[in-house]
DNA sequence: AGGCAGCGCAC
DNA sequence: GTGCGC
DNA sequence: GCCT
């Protein structure tokens, strides 16, 4: 390829410096940006059907995996590095290297700077960050002429949870420093073991995999000795969550906790929907705590010990790891979830059904091994790129060779050979 | 041409 | 069932 | 947008 002629590259590292980036960094960030603006329906917003109207979620996620791979080129990449994700990564094709070749020719990105220069995808991509306002509503908020945070606490019609969360808007935005979580976790088991001794309280989230400041709170319960067919987690949310209030930890709820919404005085839900006797047995809370002074966003979720290993490993994340690593599962036929792992197989069109009982899972690295994927540490667990495959020792989705499904594991009678305590 | 994770909760 | 969050 |  050319563009290592002279000055080849100047306009793009021109643009890095300007930003105080390294050139690997403005690239992920350009990239981001269409990741983002996708999220943010950058597709749908316009009344013309202009091509490809409609893939806003596909391309987000393009352009996640996208990132992943351009997070692993050196600081200063040359074009030849450049030119070679195209080949070496799973997931970068055509498009995307044109799209390198304009950063490496220009330093910027023609469609960044079109959305940019659109006042109305730079509103949807500031209002899609409010809880409560996800691609639908802020398309169509956008087209109705909301254009900021101001525009949209003037609404009547938005949801309980949108109004409390916007309430502390600008608390929220700030990042949670580590030893908060902590402290929240101990305030929570402490609550939680007078409740019931049986359950112990973990961080997970991106507190479990050692980040220095977090966006929000993710706090697990498991009910010690709680086996397969008990249903006696489903009722710790009810009985904890008013003495959370009680306790002064909690200020709002954002998911209605039980029952009994007269402890959650600011309950976003109304008392006689049917879903307030749904959520007798709610196993997922999220809702608004404050420490040291500072509101912040919590959830919480209890689970039964025999699934502590899959709720584990899906409530730590990254959410991108997550992906990939059901997709993953997917390809060795099973399907993974927080509530445990299962062989299953494709019926129909877009349809996999189980074709096996949940496994036993002893830990989350026995998840890894039954995947026949390499162990990864929680701190490793950021995207693609970290599903290695540990039979080859490579990414799972770099190689371009196809996989085939795991003959041994796939084999339901075998399985329960190597792990008799199969669940059903 | 179909798939892109899989689930719980609000409505 | 759709929208949303994780 | 890319993979199968």
């Amino acid at each position: 390829g050319g563009g290592t002629g002279l000055g080849g590259g100047a306009a793009l590292e021109d643009a890095a410096a300007n930003q105080g980036l390294t050139v690997r960094a403005y690239i992920v960030d350009q990239f981001r940006k269409l990741s983002n603006a996708y999220r943010a329906g950058a597709d749908k917003g316009t009344g013309a059907r202009m091509h490809g109207s409609g893939r806003s979620d596909a391309r987000e996620y393009h352009y996640k995996q996208v990132c992943a791979a351009l997070e692993h080129l050196s600081d200063s990449p040359d074009w030849a590095e450049l030119e070679a994700i195209g080949t070496q990564r799973h997931g970068v094709g055509g498009k995307t290297i044109a799209k390198l070749r304009e950063l490496w020719d220009t330093g910027r990105l023609g469609r960044v700077d079109e959305f940019s220069n659109n006042p109305e995808q730079v509103a949807r991509e500031l209002l899609i960050k409010v809880h409560g306002i996800g691609q639908s509503r802020v398309v169509e908020l956008v087209r109705q002429g909301v254009r900021t945070i101001s525009d949209l606490r003037q609404r009547t019609d938005l949801s309980p949870q949108t109004s409390i969360w916007l309430k502390y808007h600008d608390q929220l935005e700030q990042p949670i420093p580590r030893d908060h979580i902590g402290e929240v976790r101990d305030r929570i088991g402490a609550v939680a073991s007078r409740i019931d001794p049986r359950l112990k309280a973990i961080a997970c989230g991106s507190y479990r995999r050692g980040k220095m400041e977090s966006r929000d709170m993710d706090v697990m319960l498991i009910l010690r000795g709680a086996g397969p067919g008990s249903t006696e987690h489903l009722e710790v949310m009810a009985r904890i969550v008013p003495e959370l209030h009680a306790d002064g930890l909690l200020t709002d709820d954002l998911t209605t906790p039980g029952k009994f919404p007269q402890f959650g005085k600011k309950t976003a839900a109304r008392v006689t929907t049917p879903s307030v006797v749904q959520a007798e047995n709610s196993i997922a809370y999220m809702g608004i705590c404050i420490v040291g002074g500072v509101h912040r966003r919590l959830d919480l979720r209890c689970y039964p010990e025999h699934q502590e290993a899959p709720a584990l490993l899906h409530f730590t994340g990254s959410g991108d790891f997550n992906r990939f690593m059901s997709r993953a599962a997917n390809a060795r036929g099973f399907t993974l979830s927080e509530l445990g792992l299962q062989p299953s197989v494709i019926k129909g069109p877009a349809e996999r059904v189980p074709s096996g009982p949940h496994l036993e899972l002893h830990s989350e690295a026995h998840i890894f091994e039954i995947l026949r994927l390499e162990y990864k540490d929680p701190s490793e667990r950021r995207d693609k790129i970290d599903v290695i495959d540990s039979t080859t020792g490579r990414p799972f989705f770099q190689t371009r060779e196809s996989r085939t499904a795991l003959p041994a594991l796939t084999d339901t009678s075998r399985l329960q050979a190597h792990h008799p305590a199969a669940i059903t």
